[in-house]
DNA sequence: AATGAATGAGACTTCATTCAT
DNA sequence: GATGAATGAAGTCTCATTCAT
């Protein structure tokens, strides 16, 4: 499956004018593809899954209904498509901001601020965040469910390393990393794109409230957190 | 109207009214029209509004299709019905929590305890906090976001109160209460009724994580904190 | 079956105190029966049969729906009543009028007049003249053209016998009585209670048009049509 | 639009767009939504628009109801339609008949001659005299009785003229103009395609009536009558 | 690669009518 | 005489999906 990421990459690549015909005409499909899909993720945020109607979505990329129907299976593919593109984009987020070496607590940190950027830059993202997935069948679901999964895994994984490392207090870490989760996720519930809260506005505030709450606060860790932290906050830790 | 009480024990009852018919009789169309919106926020919960056909909870119900329309002018009014029967459940909560005196800090704290208990406990508390309402119409949207601003706007006003009063770290109050409400909400997609998580596991777990988050932290403070542990902590606030 | 005409007469019959018991209540029936069968009238005129639920009968009533079905067995019978009321009160109109001595054309002169005003002045006969009757049961609209047919072969009849003693021109008299009848019909459908015309013009302007014509007669004719105004006109049919 | 044409060979052809498929095609879409709309019309006018369930008329056409709303937006814009071809077929038969010089009653004469042959020719013709307007939503209505607005006020403006240039009696127009176009539309209330009254004999029979009335003409008035009227119509006056 | 036309399933809703009281 | 509650039947419409081209 080719990678449905919502970044501007994909439209640049498909003028290169040197692919060999074969490439460039699969290539042609999979930008249409993406195309599709990307419109099918705006609506199903605008309005919701079950009201965006495929004739709606053909309306609004000026094909004819059918002409879907030669890129996805069906509607529920679709939807599966933006969840897995959506997850792959995150999943991207976090692979690229977690490699570096850390502690538990830093890798909490640093996964918080990636997820809540990757749901408030990708469309996509948005989708995995609040759509709906009790229209999907059984089996899609659980399809969709395994790939959300690796997700919350992997924070309560960090969560868990932060316990063990000393990094981070005492906690139940599933239920922290369903509270994190749960706030970023809402974030695609009431952001708006061009809203008046700005992005990293909104995701060093959440950084800081979730972290502030984890660490194990010691004098001399504090200290550090402040150097790192772009924007400190004094009264915090003020005694 | 009537008041749609989602105590436990209708539950149970839940689908008796039509079996057990004569008993009662007396508060009959109320009791009956609790049912139908009882059983219908089951449903709602379970597989979503849009999936849920009336024939269905006709079903559920063992009435036929019609009947419905007997107690509920539509499925709209069902579901705006369930959001107003949940938004009351949670005010009841959050009323009955805050109007002791205390600081911003602790009205945040006994907030938090007792929405995420509305959301635990109730089924019309979990719509509200799950259900999408991009299938209502316009009109009956807003009115269903006019009842949730209300929840909204009191949480937020509780910390704007503990900034002022000294009790909350200085931070964006439109931010943190966005991902406290979220983190909250966000339980009533995961928690499931006799699932392995206590109710007041999760509560505690909950109003723990943020209130360390947001309260003023002092380093003697935490060895106290440990030892009251499953209730909120007065010594947290102390100055 | 008692009469349901809809003059007021009815009203004050209603409150004769010195009826004895059995006589008062059946006469109750009967009162509120008619009520019932005008209301409906009114009902079906202003917005058709079909678009006038039961519900909203009753609702107009100020009764709930099975009350009616105690004083008509169905819908349909309703609709069929109001024919045969309207036919009725036509009929007692034209009766009226038609008695005295005349030839034809003096007795259609005088059928059209009072026709006009009973399709004019009472609801039910509006409901005659203009309620589609497709609506019925094969069984029930053959009791109303049953009804009608008596209406329509009375002035034919008429007409018949004014072209064999002279009066009338002559002419397919058919065809002249469904003209005349769609004429006098078509009133229904556009005259409005306190509308602008008023009754005695609508009538004698229907009269003069169907005895006379459109095309402007000689000299002397109009001048003795004019003086005997209102009535039709004995010199117009003078040889 | 494209013509809705109701000319008699459509009544032919009315169900077999469906059965020979591919012979036509090219202006198949036109050719089938004549044919749902012609066959509507006749449903109509058989067992009234109510009546007339949206799967009745797919079985007459051997097709599947959703088809149908391939071809018109819902049961109501059908019937607009019906209306609107009717109309158009009406105004077209008058615009032929009545652009010739002629004093006012004259054009009466030719008006009614050419309305009454217009009800009795097109089934949609006959929608527009005998169809309930009540059925339909206020927004519709409105536009239904602004087209039918149109012909009243052409008969009423040659009436005017007619009284004018003194060819025809002083009277009241508007009523005069009622009384016709009710006499007329009546005669879709009872004409059969193959019935017994000939399409010419109601024609004359009804031009007759109007332009010289029931009442038997005395020698000098005829006299004087064909002295004012500039073209005589000998025909209708002859012994 | 795409479309015009059609379908089958099912949704919500309305209504006349009835039954036990 | 009248009602609260319920039902069965039907109706309009929408939608995802497909087939032949």
């Amino acid at each position: 499956m080719h990678s449905a990421t919502d970044n501007p990459e994909n439209k640049v690549l498909s003028h290169e004018p040197w692919k060999a015909f074969r490439v460039r005409e699969q290539r042609s499909l999979e930008i249409k593809r993406d195309a599709v899909l990307q419109t099918a993720a705006q609506l199903y945020l605008e309005m919701g899954y079950r009201k965006t109607s495929m004739s709606l979505l053909a309306a609004r990329l000026n094909v004819t209904k059918p002409a879907l129907y030669y890129y996805f299976r069906n509607k529920e593919e679709l939807l599966v498509e933006c969840y897995r593109a959506g997850i792959e984009s995150i999943e991207g987020a976090l692979k690229g901001a977690i490699d570096f070496q850390g502690n538990g607590f830093e890798k909490v940190e640093s996964y918080i601020r990636s997820y809540a950027t990757a749901i408030v830059t990708f469309d996509f993202g948005r989708c995995v965040a609040t759509l709906d997935d009790s229209e999907l069948s059984e089996q899609a679901r659980r399809q969709v469910r395994n790939l959300k999964r690796r997700i919350d895994a992997a924070i309560r994984a960090y969560i868990e390393e932060g316990i063990a490392d000393g990094s981070i207090a005492d906690c139940n870490a599933k239920m922290a990393s369903f509270a994190i989760a749960g706030a970023i996720n809402w974030i695609g519930t009431w952001y708006r794109p061009n809203g008046g809260l700005g992005n990293e506005e909104i995701v060093s505030e959440f950084t800081r409230l979730f972290t502030a709450g984890l660490c194990r606060r010691a004098t001399p860790d504090e200290a550090a957190r402040k150097a790192v932290s772009r924007r400190a906050t004094p009264s915090l830790t003020a005694e």
